[in-house]
DNA sequence: TCTGGCGTACTGGTATACCAAAGCACGTGT
DNA sequence: ACACGTGCTTTGGTATACCAGTACGCCAGA
């Protein structure tokens, strides 16, 4: 299942490509029946949309559903950020360094595929110590739809790279000097920045 | 798929009971393979674990759990409350009353289980028309586990059926006056009671 | 030439058969 | 009597075969 998902989420599947079990057991090298029970677990996590008696084939996101799934990590996502901040502030910090520098590396060399990676690591580091893995999952399962809406969308602003870098080491910062609230809302304020840019 | 979704929320099966795939295809007349995709939904659903070589079972959930669905609950639904009384305020406010009006005939006949039910379906009713369907799937997700959870569950505080309907009826009287940010809190409020009846 | 109906090929849905791994019980040895 | 090991049974995992529904193309008729 894990490769069908990658494939999805790496482009190499684009949106609406109907996913022929037949198909994708022989590529995969097995038979119909463990690639069906992935499209279902697939289907379950919103990657891919199943029509009865006419399949699978992968989602297609339109701009509506990338504001709603930004609606929700509006939501939730500044809750996690002061929850993480509280609960794993020294689990986080570490692994949002790594991110953050690693996005500042991409972002000088114009490497907009492993920045998108990074940037995504970086929210991720943010809110999975929040201690709520209903919250956390939904999070990553938002993600996962936005990172599907990336490949299609056609976004009223094209992001820009260094403010987005600079509202994540703003967050950091905070996040660093123990300042839970203040992550929080500077989380809240990126997120509205990002919906922004959709037309919201 | 239905019928073991609403075997499992209807409490005869109850967590923690293995779900043998054999024994449930004969049970219900069919073979292992649709049962087997129909327990990868229901873990994707979150009423289900499996255990990789080990099979599924009902899902067991704790009250770390339960209070974790209602932080997620605290989060979106107040928010939900308040865009469905902007946007869908006529289908949400008849569906609401008559949900509130079975919640006190078997409040009067201290009928539980139709009763939460009923009260299920206020819920339900005042979030559904939020126009955002990932907050309103996953509401509904953490509703099946609240549910399952009431199975099993020792709350610190048994419930007060009559201050949850009066608290119902100030949620539905600030939502048909229009008063959209009045309900949501009303709403935030109710939750959290609910919250401090387990213990948080 | 365009349209409607029929037939065929394709593909999803389900059943069945087979294999492998885990759990349990029984027996044996200390 | 207890503990360890072995074999049997149970059960999940996968492959394969079969059936039914859908779509697409081709042919005929207007």
């Amino acid at each position: 299942m894990a490769s069908i998902r990658s494939a999805i989420l790496a482009g190499h599947l684009a949106p609406g490509d109907p996913l022929v079990e037949r198909r994708l057991a022989e590529q995969l090298g097995v038979s119909k029946t463990p690639v069906r029970e992935a499209l279902i677990a697939l289907a379950g996590a919103g990657l891919v949309t199943v029509s009865p008696n006419r399949g699978a084939a992968v989602r297609e996101v339109s701009t509506q559903d990338i504001r709603d799934a930004y609606e929700v990590r509006l939501l939730l996502e500044p809750w996690a950020v002061g929850r993480t901040a509280r609960l794993a502030h020294a689990a986080a910090t570490g692994a949002a360094h790594t991110a953050l520098g690693k996005a500042k590396r991409h972002l000088h060399a114009r490497d907009h595929v492993p920045l998108s990676l990074a940037n995504r690591a970086f929210h991720r580091a943010m809110y999975a110590g929040c201690g709520n893995p209903l919250v956390v999952d939904e999070l990553d399962a938002v993600a996962d739809l936005a990172t599907l809406g990336a490949v299609t969308l056609i976004w009223e602003q094209s992001p820009s790279w260094e403010a987005e870098y600079a509202q994540h080491a703003e967050i950091l910062a905070a996040f660093d000097a123990g300042e839970a609230e203040l992550a929080s809302r500077a989380m809240r304020a990126h997120i509205r920045a990002s919906l922004r840019r959709l037309g919201a």
